[in-house]
DNA sequence: GCCTGAGGTTAACCGTCGTTCACTCCAATG
DNA sequence: CATTGGAGTGAACGACGGTTAACCTCAGGC
C-alpha cells in the first residue's frame, strides 16, 4: 500500500534508475533517517540532520514528504508490512511440520533483526511518537504479524492458552531483537547461530 | 551517592513522614516522571505535565531537580545502581553452585521487570538523550552488571568466549524486558514463571 | 528556443518548551 | 511575634525546530 503510494510519481524514474543501483532520492532519505532515528531517537533528530545525511538542506525534505511525522509514519508502516508479509510467507512455504515452521520463523526473524537493527531500534522505540491513526495502523499489522507466531507456538504447547502464547511470543522478539544491544563484537553467522539456538530453546522450553 | 543527596536535606521530613507511607515530594516526581516517560518518551513529555501528575506547575519541579535532563539522569542512574547492587549481592548471597546463581539471577531480573516496567522501558529508550559524562557512567554500571551475568554464564558454557556469554546475556535481559510489550493478560506470577522457564532454557541452550 | 515542473536553497515564521524571575504563602524557629 | 527559608505560582524570556514562502536552476518535451 505504501510502495504503490510511493510508485505511483516515480515509475519512470524507478525503471531509468534502479538498476543503475542508485536508490532514488526519496529512498535514500528513509534509509538515512533510519539510521539517525535509531541513534538518537526520532524527536532528538532534527529535519535539518536528516537533510544533511542525504547532502540536502532540511526543507528540501519535503519535496519528498509530508511531513517529518509521515516520514517516521511511512518507515513503521513498511517495518511492520515487511515482517507480516516474510512471516505469513515463510510459514506458508513450509509443510504443517510445528517444529519446521518455528525453525523458518525464527530463521527468519533473526535475518530481520541482523540485517536491520535500525529499524529493530527505530519500530518499538518511536511507535508512540506516531498520530494515533498512524500508531493504530502499525499496532494492527504488529499483531497479525504476532498472531502467525502464535498460531504455531499454540500447536507446540496445547495446553497453554493465547495469553500465555502471546507472552511468549513477545519474550521471544525480545530476546532476538537484543541484537542491537550487543553491538558487534560477535561476527554476523556466529551471532545468528546464538540467537537462533536461544530462542528455539525459549520456545519450546 | 544519590540517596545520600536526597537524604541531606530531608532527614527530619522522612524521619516525620517516611513511615506515614507518604513518599517526598521529589520521589513522587522522580516516580510520576518514570512513569510518564515510559508511555510517551521523555522528549515528549513536558516538565508541565510531570508537575501536573503530582499535582504542581511546571516550574515547581525546579525546588527538587537542576534540570530536566538531571531528573532523567537521576532515574537512570538509580536504576542501574539498584540492578547492579541487587545483581551482585544475589550472586554473593549463593554458594558458588553456578545452576543455583543463574536461578537467583534469573528470579532478580524477572522480578525486577514485572515489578517496575516503567523503569526498564525508560532505562534503554531514553539513555540516548542523556549529556555524555551521566550516559556514560550509566553505561558504566550497565556493563558491570552485565558482567556479573557473564561471569556466571562463562562458568556454564566453559567453551563459550566472553563475547560469545555477553551476547547470551543481552539476548535474556531482551526476553526478560520484554514485560512492558506484552501488556498484562497474564498474572503477575505465571508470567513470572513463564519468563523465568524461559529464560533458563535460552541460558542453558 | 520557450516553458514547465521537479528538486533545491535561504530566510523568515511561529509554536513549543525548558528555564528564570519576582512574588506570595506558610510552617517552623528564636 | 517577627522572621527566615522552603515550596509554589504566573508571567516572561530565549532557543530550537518544523514548516512555509519566495526565489532559483536546469533537464526535457513541444
Amino acid at each position: 500500500m505504501t510502495s504503490t503510494r510511493v510508485d505511483r510519481g516515480a515509475t519512470r524514474d524507478t525503471a531509468l534508475h534502479a538498476d543503475a543501483e542508485r536508490p532514488s532520492r526519496r529512498e535514500q532519505i528513509l534509509q538515512a533517517a533510519a539510521q539517525l532515528f535509531a541513534e538518537r531517537g526520532s524527536r532528538a533528530v532534527g529535519v535539518d540532520d536528516v537533510g544533511a545525511a542525504v547532502g540536502v538542506t532540511g526543507p528540501a525534505i519535503y519535496r519528498h514528504f509530508a511531513s517529518k511525522d509521515a516520514m517516521l509514519a511511512e518507515m513503521l508502516l513498511r517495518i511492520s508490512e515487511r515482517l507480516l508479509a516474510g512471516g505469513s510467507e515463510v510459514v506458508a512455504g513450509t509443510g504443517d511440520d510445528v517444529t519446521g515452521q518455528l525453525r523458518a520463523l525464527i530463521a527468519f526473524q533473526v535475518d530481520f533483526a541482523l540485517g536491520n537493527p535500525a529499524l529493530i531500534t527505530v519500530q518499538d522505540r518511536d511507535l508512540g511518537t506516531l498520530a494515533e491513526a498512524d500508531a493504530a495502523q502499525v499496532r494492527r499489522l504488529q499483531r497479525r504479524y504476532v498472531e502467525v507466531w502464535v498460531a504455531v507456538l499454540a500447536r507446540l504447547h496445547p495446553a497453554a492458552d493465547a495469553a500465555a502464547c502471546r507472552a511468549r511470543a513477545h519474550a521471544i522478539f525480545g530476546l532476538i531483537n537484543s541484537t542491537p544491544h550487543s553491538a558487534g563484537r560477535l561476527s554476523r553467522s556466529a551471532m545468528g547461530a546464538l540467537l537462533s539456538d536461544m530462542a528455539w530453546a525459549a520456545a519450546t522450553a
